[in-house]
DNA sequence: CGGCTTCTTGATCAAGGTCAACCTTTGTGG
DNA sequence: CCACAAAGGTTGACCTTGATCAAGAAGCCG
C-alpha cells in the first residue's frame, strides 16, 4: 500500500522523534502508529487547527511549527479582539485532539502560531490502541499527567504571581521545554537564546494581562538586564537572577513517548 | 482470602459508584479492581493525604469526604499561612495519586477538607491494568481529559474573570458536579442547596484572592439575592442570574468510569 | 514613500491587596 | 449553664497593581 509505505518513510526516521524527550518506539508500536498514518496537513499562522466547538475532529501531532491551546470567551477586550485565554503553548511533537478523540468533544481550540504542519492520525484506529499497544497507551497517559502538571503550574502562576514573575516564569519554562527538544542556542558571555514567535497579545492572553502591561513588564526585565529581545529570538542574559525573580521551578517531562 | 472477599463485599455494591456519573464495571474490570484492593485509610480534616514531595506514594480513591489538590509555594501570605494555590476540589469518587503512579513523582499535594476515608489500591498492580483491562484504561484516560478540561476552565477563570465572577462560577461548578453525584438538595421557592465545607481561606487560595476580598465578593452576591450561606450548606437562590453574572458554562463529565 | 501592524510611553482610574479593629460563632472547661 | 478562648467572618481606611484610553514611535511590507 502506498499509504503504509509513505508512513514508514516518515515515521521511522522522524526528525522530531529523534529528540531526547521522546522514548523510542517498540516494533509493534511503530507498526501500529504507521497504520494510523494519514497525509499531513498544513496551516497558516493564526489558522485554527482545531476549532473550539468542533465535534469528532481529527487526531494529529504537531510536526513542524508552533501552536497554542486556547479557550474563547464571551465578550471582547478593550482593543477590539475577542477575549481569549491561552491555555498552553505547543511546540513541535505535541499531540492535538486527544480530548475530542477520547470524550467526543473538545472544550478548547488549537491555533497555529507560526506556519504549521501536522501529522494526521486515523481517530477510528485509536480505540484499537488500548488492546494493541498497552505500553504506548501508558506512555500517552503519562504525557497527559505531564500536561496536567504544567497546567497546575500555570494555574498557580495566574493565582499567585505578579506580572513580571509570570513573564519570567514563562520565558524559563519555554526555554527548558525547547532545550529538551534541542531547539535552543548558546550565545556569547553565558547568555542563551530561544526562538520567540509570541506577540504581545499572545502573552497578554497567556498571562491574563493587558497588552500594555506585558510591554511594561518586559521593559522591567530588560532594564534589569535579564532578557533581551532580538527580532524573533529571545536572549536570556542572566538565568540565575531570572529564576530567583520568577520563583521558577522546572516542570520536568523526561522520557515521554507520544505517537508522532 | 480474607482480603479479596473483603474487597468484594465493598466494591460490588459500592455506594459511591452507584451514582449516575460512574459507568458500571464489566466483570473483568470488577475482578481486577478488587484484586488491587487494600484496607481503607482515614484522614482528619487538614491532614495531607498525599504530601507534595512524596515519591512512590499510594494510589487511592476518595471514598468519603472531600479533599483538594494544591501546590505549596515559597513565601507566606500576609496573615501568616504559607502561600498555596488550590488546584482542584475533589468530591467523593475522585482518584488520588495517579500522577505519581504514572510518572514516579507528584508535583502537587492532596489535603483533606473534611474527615476523609480513601480506598487504597496496590500501585504495583497498576501497570498490569494496561494489558488486563484496556476498557478501564481508556476510561481513566478519558477522566484525565475531563480533569484537564476543568483545569482549563479554572485557568481561564483566573486569567479573565473578576472576583465575584470567580466565586459565582465556582459555586455553580461545584453544584453541578455534586448534582451528578446526587449530593445536592432542593429547597423551597426554586432555590437549591449544596454542602459547603469551604472556609474563606480555601476560597482565597482557590481563586487567587485575599480572604477579605472573598468576603466582600460573597457579600456582593448575597446582597444581589443570588446565594446565601446557612452554616455548612450554601443556598443558590437565583441560578439564572448567577449564571449570567459569572458567564458560567458547565463542564460536563458524563459517563466516566473510575476504579473505586 | 505611504499604509499597515506592532510596540512603547504617559496619564488616569478601578479592582483588589494590606492592615487593623471588631463582631460572631463554636467549642470547652468550670 | 455560663464564661471564656479561639477561630473564623465582617467592615473600613488606605495603598499597590494592573487596566484603560490615547497618542506617538518603530518596523515591515506594498
Amino acid at each position: 500500500m502506498p499509504r503504509a509505505s509513505a508512513a514508514a518513510a516518515f515515521c521511522q526516521p522522524c526528525p522530531v522523534r529523534r529528540r531526547p524527550v521522546f522514548k523510542p518506539f517498540t516494533e509493534t508500536e511503530l507498526a501500529f502508529v504507521q497504520g494510523m498514518w494519514r497525509p499531513r496537513r498544513s496551516f497558516a499562522p493564526d489558522a485554527d487547527i482545531l476549532r473550539p466547538d468542533e465535534k469528532g475532529s481529527a487526531l494529529c501531532t504537531l510536526w513542524e511549527g508552533w501552536a497554542y491551546r486556547y479557550k474563547a470567551l464571551p465578550g471582547t477586550t478593550s482593543d477590539g479582539r475577542t477575549r481569549c485565554q491561552i491555555l498552553d503553548i505547543l511546540p513541535p511533537g505535541d499531540p492535538i485532539g486527544l480530548e475530542s478523540t477520547l470524550t467526543g468533544s473538545s472544550a478548547h481550540g488549537v491555533r497555529a502560531l507560526s506556519s504549521v504542519q501536522v501529522c494526521v492520525h486515523d481517530p477510528g484506529a485509536f480505540d484499537a490502541m488500548f488492546t494493541a499497544c498497552p505500553g504506548l497507551c501508558r506512555a500517552i497517559m503519562a504525557i497527559g499527567q505531564m500536561d496536567m502538571r504544567r497546567l497546575d503550574h500555570r494555574l498557580a502562576l495566574l493565582g499567585q504571581a505578579s506580572a513580571p514573575q509570570r513573564l519570567g516564569f514563562t520565558v524559563l519554562d519555554l526555554y527548558d521545554r525547547l532545550r529538551r527538544r534541542e531547539m535552543v542556542a548558546v550565545s556569547d558571555r553565558g547568555a542563551v537564546s530561544l526562538p520567540w514567535p509570541l506577540k504581545r497579545r499572545h502573552l497578554a492572553d497567556l498571562l491574563g494581562l493587558s497588552c500594555t502591561h506585558v510591554t511594561r513588564s518586559f521593559a522591567e526585565l530588560r532594564e534589569a538586564g535579564l532578557v533581551e529581545r532580538q527580532g524573533d529570538t529571545l536572549l536570556i542574559k542572566d538565568r540565575e537572577r531570572l529564576v530567583a525573580l520568577s520563583e521558577y521551578v522546572p516542570v520536568d517531562e523526561v522520557g515521554c513517548r507520544g505517537m508522532l
